[in-house]
DNA sequence: GAGACGTGGCT
DNA sequence: TAGCCAAGTCT
């Protein structure tokens, strides 16, 4: 495959592509608030950020973050929860802990300097083979590739490449076409306009040649077959999972939650207790019995729920929630942690049990 | 290497 | 609507 690429770059001009594409970029590039500067630490929270995530919607939390933990010291400082409270809603939250971790690190062994050599930048948690090279070429100015979906998308057009990009190894050829392709005298910017083309003209599902400053040496534009890349083999379906969530209280109006694992979904989060039920069992036990179960079980906590209060859907990329939703009101809850409403705002909850706590607030 | 890991927006 | 997507990484 590699030799493939090898192929079909002999007759390509770089350095025409390299100087139209910057000078499109330099020209046209959006005004986003981690370009304001190369801040290493910022680029890094940037990259980490957009993984998987569209730019408008990390636009403020980027702001947000910035503004809480403007530098490696105050991140590496700052309490879990406050971290997590901050990446609330964005989702990937194991983003975020390894983010403070591998910041930790660098403050430790690196003196508080993001390294700039591959290997040791590579060692941070959180930080793969797309993120070193986002972070070495943007704050570095290091010819190093940043191979995203957007660069994938791009290369396969530009060079026909009809690997299936949701294989792993198909990254490598991509990064491969890159060292060939990129500047040496602007690395960051050549990486970025690869992206910003992606991101608003060369799109996954119509693209604008037209506008493509880079269009003359595209072969999937000479060929017509732009819509037809990149090649991309299709995830299977959410699996569906039947919940049961308690919203306990009590006289004073306290109410009563829980903290996640500190692995797997949604890890180090807070929670309304909760529990996965059967619909199938052969027992045939009602969903609100097998919670109330549960919560016996779980948190030691008896309690004479409510008639069913509403459900909550919350589809996850890999699975779906439907949960049914009790309120019961306690005397205590030892096992659990006891926050006033006014409190509840410095937990960090999955969005999923923000939905649950809405319901319970518009009870009447 | 396939699956886990979130969320909200778009077609 | 159901599916796909958006600047991936870890296990």
């Amino acid at each position: 495959m590699v030799s493939q690429v090898q192929e079909k770059l002999k007759n390509f001009e770089i350095l025409p592509f390299q100087k139209e594409l910057i000078q499109w970029y330099k020209q046209e590039k959006r005004n986003l608030p981690w370009r304001k500067d190369q801040d290493p630490y910022k680029v890094w929270v940037s990259e980490i950020m957009l993984q998987q995530t569209r730019v408008d919607t990390v636009i403020p939390y980027f702001n947000q973050f910035i503004h809480k933990f403007p530098t490696i010291d105050a991140l590496a400082n700052a309490d879990e929860e406050d971290v997590l409270k901050a990446w609330e809603g964005l989702g990937y939250y194991s983003r975020v802990r390894n983010l403070q971790s591998a910041v930790k690190e660098v403050k430790e062994n690196y003196g508080g300097i993001v390294p700039n050599d591959p290997d040791e930048i590579s060692k941070l948690k959180g930080v793969g083979p797309y993120t070193k090279g986002a972070i070495l070429s943007i704050a570095y100015n290091i010819p190093e590739p940043a191979v995203d979906g957007n660069v994938m998308r791009v290369i396969s057009r530009i060079l026909t490449i009809w690997e299936d990009i949701a294989k792993p190894k198909t990254r490598k050829i991509f990064e491969e076409s890159i060292y060939q392709l990129i500047s040496q005298e602007d690395p960051s910017s050549f990486n970025q306009a690869l992206m910003e083309l992606g991101a608003t003209i060369c799109t996954p599902t119509s693209p604008s040649c037209l506008l493509c400053p880079v269009r003359e040496h595209c072969a999937a534009f000479h060929e017509g077959v732009q819509k037809e890349l990149p090649v991309k083999s299709k995830k299977k379906k959410p699996k569906a999972v039947q919940m049961a969530a308690a919203v306990l209280y009590d006289q004073e109006g306290n109410l009563y939650i829980h903290k996640r694992a500190s692995t797997g979904l949604l890890a180090n989060l807070w929670e309304f207790p909760n529990s996965e039920v059967q619909t199938t069992s052969p027992t045939l036990q009602s969903i609100r019995e097998q919670l109330t179960y549960s919560l016996e079980e779980e948190y030691g906590v008896t309690v004479q729920l409510s008639e069913l209060s509403g459900t909550i859907q919350h589809i996850f990329s890999h699975l779906i929630w439907n949960i049914s939703v009790y309120f019961g009101k306690v005397e205590a809850a030892p096992n659990l942690q006891r926050v006033t409403v006014a409190e509840l705002e410095r937990y960090a909850f999955p969005v999923s049990h923000q939905k649950i706590y809405k319901l319970f607030m518009a009870r009447d």
